[in-house]
DNA sequence: CTGAAAGCGCTTACAG
DNA sequence: CTGAAAGCGCTTACAG
């Protein structure tokens, strides 16, 4: 069961490979292939369903039409819903998308660029892990499109497409102040990444701008990777060495999931007991009672902006080196986990 | 910044490019390299940061080393978690992994297929749409390895890696009468698929069982890809032609998302109101107050067994065409949304 | 133990 | 208007 190549189309209409080529790429008019040879060739093409061999192309070309786009982890709401609509608008543009996760590590994320580097991607949209410093200025170096998206790497210019982190976390620590908490319980996880830094910095700005100090037992960290359940035991042995809390404030999507769990299983109500707020948006916090407070990432907009602005670069419509990003403005969604505060007896 | 090539290695050390490659592929030893000459490949190799160009190892050996998932929609809990398994456990086996979804278009599937046969895939994990068996039984004559995960084709022998969707619904279905309900509603899509027409079957049959007639309206089916509101309305709509029902049934996770929060709309309690249990599980359902019970489909054993079949059936290990597939048996897990019913006034 | 060479299926500069 | 041919970077049968 061969499958049928240009030479098989060539040979049985008694014409060149060249013909052939410059008909499927659309070139037979700028050729000037007459019409009829033209014709003669699309309809034996579709007749015996030749479909031109990618390798071939690629190694001829060294342009794949593919993107590279390694994200944190694809199982994520976040990132699985960033990977689809990347996926559509690339098809949309003729471009294939490979993706994969690095699950936050380095070695799987220097391994991804390198693969995809070899099966000659066009380009990469990447969520940075925190060692990745060396290869993403590699690329940088060597000319190689690539956009940042979620996080930036210290120090380096880049194309990026990110979130006002630092607004977001302000903001929603503000609407908690406004609305009369003041010991706010930070919960995060350790990271130099830029996203969770200025998440803790807006946070930090917000609390201090308003006069008060926050306790650095206030603030609690995990590690990245760690079971549901070592989180879950985290945040409830934080509760309980933080008695006095009246608000929670996570930073990420599955700390907030989470942070729940754990405050249900400790019998604490949201929001009479504590009021909570959250990065990012999901169907949890949108439909659980009380819904849940959210500084919410508009998920299409970074998808499609970041996919264009790499789309340009490829095609030399915008210089890679020069820095240029967008940052996207989240969107503060104020639900019922956190209600003017009322006066306790 | 030219990419260095097995020309170049082979030239720097006055070696042949027949000796680089096979020190590359591992095959020094069974091709009698010389130990020394192995290794100072191996180091120039490193040392000159080479990599073997994909396009031309797959242009020359028509395998690629790489598999395609093609699910119905990579931003969806269930789908996206597959994927992520799907992955790691091809890595682990040296296969990258290529991934698209369909949105359940026919045509897009028809075009992902033929897109990842031209990159030379060694073989498939398809989630199929309604109207492709043709090009399943395309792949099938031409040898291509694929396994279908989720649903089958009818009428088709694939190898394949379901759910036991009958045995789910019946079982979650049966836990409902047991408790009580009896006016039970159910709430699917449209489609012929076998996993939503299993589905059906296990309700009806358990509905049967206990000598309950359903009435038609009794059943509400919406269309894929309707938006979200839309779905939301058409189930309000339902509750409110069906005021009787003291139960309702959702065939699928997005399905349970949206009924969630129409009856939330509706100012509808679970379960005091009505009762409710899912197809699937998530975080939502885990939990929200009350928690809703589910049948779960193990993820992970899903993952696991289809992309360990496909591996089996691309290393020739397992005929193809002889049907073998995994049935996997759903986890009911009984939450809070479907207590037994108290008697009412 | 190692090398020269064919060929995978394309694209494209060149020739006519 | 169309064709012959080089070459992308590998793998592998063949030769020695």
């Amino acid at each position: 069961m061969k499958k049928v190549s240009m030479k098989d189309i060539a040979k049985e209409l008694n014409t060149s490979i060249t013909t052939v080529s410059f008909v499927i790429n659309g070139k037979s008019e700028e050729m000037g292939i007459s019409p009829v040879t033209a014709k003669k060739v699309r309809d034996l093409i579709k007749k015996r369903g030749f479909n031109p061999n990618s390798a071939a192309r690629i190694l001829r070309t060294g342009k794949s039409k593919t993107i590279g786009l390694i994200v944190e982890d694809i199982g994520n709401y976040f990132f699985g819903n960033i990977a689809k609509v990347i996926e559509k608008e690339a098809h949309k543009n003729g471009y294939n998308v490979f993706f994969s996760s690095t699950e936050n590590n380095d070695n799987t994320a220097k391994e991804l660029i390198t693969k995809m580097r070899n099966s000659s991607v066009d380009g990469y949209i990447i969520t940075a892990t925190q060692g990745l410093k060396d290869d993403i200025v590699k690329l940088k170096d060597e000319n190689v499109p690539f956009v940042l998206i979620d996080r930036l790497v210290p120090n380096v210019e880049t194309n990026y497409v990110i979130l006002d982190n630092y607004i977001g976390s302000y903001d929603l620590t503000k609407h908690l102040l406004d609305n009369g908490y003041s010991r706010i319980g930070f919960i995060s996880i350790f990271s130099e990444m830029s996203a969770m830094v200025e998440r803790e910095k807006g946070f930090m700005n917000a609390m201090a701008d308003a006069d008060i100090t926050v306790q650095p037992k206030k603030i609690l960290k995990v590690t990245f990777g760690e079971t549901d359940e070592n989180i879950i035991k985290a945040i409830k042995k934080y509760l309980v060495k933080n008695p006095d809390i009246d608000a929670l404030f996570f930073a990420t999507n599955y700390l907030g999931v989470m942070g729940i769990e754990a405050l249900q299983q400790s019998n604490l109500n949201i929001p009479a007991d504590i009021a909570v707020v959250s990065f990012d948006d999901n169907d949890l916090f949108r439909l659980l009672s009380p819904s849940i407070t959210v500084a919410a990432q508009p998920i299409e907009e970074i998808a499609t902006e970041s996919i264009q602005l790499l789309l340009r670069i490829i095609k030399k419509e915008q210089k890679p080196l020069k820095t240029v990003g967008e940052i996207i403005k989240p969107k503060i969604i104020i639900r019922n986990s956190s209600p003017k505060k009322t006066k306790k007896a």
